[in-house]
DNA sequence: CTGAAAGCGCTTACAG
DNA sequence: CTGAAAGCGCTTACAG
């Protein structure tokens, strides 16, 4: 690695104190109006082709960058998107779904000159006055909606903030926005079936909390999948989704007079958590007990055993939803996306049950 | 789940087409002229304290915000402040820092009315790209800067574009930028002093990227920590400080003929793969090999057996350094800061080693 | 201590 | 197809 002393040293005095070029300087070097610039920016009809193409030769000739904070003013717009995550940072940080999704919506404002604007905060209250500042000061054009609860108070709120936005998952109320979904109950359902013709009769689920949708989806979809295997609905924990619930309701089940053969977990971390409190209770997996997670983190494949799971796609379902939202930002509506579903990874955390 | 086949039809002209009050409005009202009332919402002098009074309860009644728009047009600042992150967004994913930090930096913004602008970028090529970007835009008025790398590209980039930065850590070269700083080298120090009163005496040390500053620097503390303790050099094997390399590196040391019977990792996921690679292999933890990781992620207790580590707290990184660059924005200028050391977490990760 | 006016750099009707 | 002008809603010298 040879450095380059000399690299990227421009005449100090450059850019930032450089005279900022306007658009004035453009109109009057090109011999038209601002407004004729403004308009050829702006891929507005009524500029002749000639006259465009010698606008924007000016314009990169004198390194015109238009100014945001004009555009911003005069146009209404803020050319930003919005993301608030409510969460116990604490918490949140064992859940990598948010940076994926985050680099995957880059992807889609990047190229747009679009940036994204993030917030996160600790508890609903919180969460809804973020929204109101936002739109108060114009921040944002439009905000994702992540972790979608029962009869969520945020959605009445946006409505009524006008703010246009995305739902990550349909919520289970009326709601004017376009959801950007992606079917959790099929990989579930195959969890379930996977460890059923493995043998297991007794299988759990460590529920994710009922209060949030894909929580309940979740439980229901294991229920579901459990009669129609003929094993009765199985026993059922709820948690808050955390690494500590789950650590707790392994626990729980494991040291019942009849614990289960197998646990199905709403989500990975508290499968990993799971394979820890059953290690601990000298319990082993796969061998005494299967287990199954959802998300197919990094971790998944290098805890022991490596973890049978399902796989999501954050970064898919970041791009899917910066789309969505960009559409109906532009357009003023836009459809329902549905993802392909997140489905079965089989690795080595289940197996067949003990014989005993 | 039932579908709302009314949905995406927004009740389009509710409170955002509120005839938006403006700083014209509160100085009809309250008798004075819009500069004044600009004067006393800025807190500046020359407003004498009942007039400024009565403007401000005047805005409070009309509910007045200030256009963030317009003053940002015309004070030439954007109220917020910029993040920018590259890393390949699958493995960041495991690297729960950002979120903590994201969350610590906010605590500081939000009562400030200022907002966080993220980006996630692939590449370094990219990230200055970004930065230019940010600034071209006038998106913030200043930066964090973090995972610092030898001879960093970013230095000499920001310094040239002026934008106002603080550094998380301290450069390895000239920089004109306060660095908010935590000593990470006493707790690796902690570590070996820990396993060698085990009776440790063959040591290895998965070490980060010796291109990024905590890389090296935790290397280095640890090779002294050795040489302190008397146990030569001990074994180093460089990794880019990913849950898989971690992962092949536990795995080449104990395939060794001498294998280590303790490692010190970088960070917990190399620690933690590191976990599942011995358990992969038949090797027990801690009986026939210790481990110790770094960060104290939410996931070291909850592995089995829990990690021994050091606990890092990005939360607080992340107050200390929003509130630095704060400072230097508003004053031009800012004391470095050197947050308390990260020390030495004992869990079950870490015993004597085995006898023969 | 206070007021009137120009300016930030765009966009957008409105005339031609 | 093009131009001149008002306007977005603030801030900030500059006069008084």
């Amino acid at each position: 690695m040879d450095s380059h002393p000399d690299s990227s040293t421009p005449d100090a005095s450059a850019s930032k104190d450089a005279a900022k070029v306007t658009i004035a300087d453009v109109a009057r070097q090109a011999g038209v109006s601002k407004g004729l610039v403004s308009f050829a920016l702006n891929d507005r009809p009524g500029v002749s082709a000639e006259t465009r193409a010698r606008i924007l030769s000016v314009a990169g000739l004198l390194g015109w960058t238009p100014s945001l904070r004009a555009r911003s003013l005069s146009s209404q717009r803020s050319f930003a998107l919005g993301l608030v995550i409510a969460r116990d940072p604490e918490v949140l940080g064992s859940d990598p779904f948010f940076t994926s999704f985050i680099a995957g919506v880059e992807t889609i404002l990047a190229p747009e000159g679009l940036a994204l604007v993030l917030s996160v905060v600790p508890d609903e209250k919180t969460e809804l006055a973020t929204y109101r500042t936002l739109v108060a000061d114009g921040r944002v054009d439009g905000v994702f909606l992540s972790d979608l609860r029962r009869d969520d108070a945020r959605i009445p709120c946006l409505t009524e903030l006008g703010l246009p936005t995305v739902t990550l998952g349909r919520p289970d109320q009326p709601s004017p926005f376009p959801a950007v979904s992606i079917d959790d109950t099929q990989g579930i359902a195959e969890s379930v079936r996977h460890l059923s013709s493995l043998g297991h009769r007794r299988i759990a689920h460590v529920a994710g909390s009922a209060a949030m949708l894909h929580g309940r989806r979740r439980r229901d979809a294991f229920t579901q999948a459990m009669q129609a295997a003929g094993l009765g609905q199985g026993q059922v924990v709820e948690t808050d989704f955390s690494i500590a619930a789950g650590a707790d309701a392994t626990r729980r089940l494991l040291r019942q007079a009849e614990p289960p053969t197998a646990i199905v977990f709403a989500n990975d971390p508290m499968a990993i958590a799971g394979i820890g409190v059953a290690q601990e209770l000298g319990v082993r997996v796969p061998d005494d007990l299967s287990i199954t997670g959802f998300d197919d983190i990094e971790f998944a494949r290098y805890v022991y055993p490596a973890l049978t799971t399902v796989g999501a796609t954050p970064m898919v379902w970041g791009r899917a939803a910066a789309s969505t939202l960009l559409g109906l930002i532009r357009t003023g509506s836009a459809e329902d996306v549905e993802l392909p579903a997140a489905r079965l990874i089989v690795r080595g955390s289940a197996s067949a049950p003990p014989p005993y």
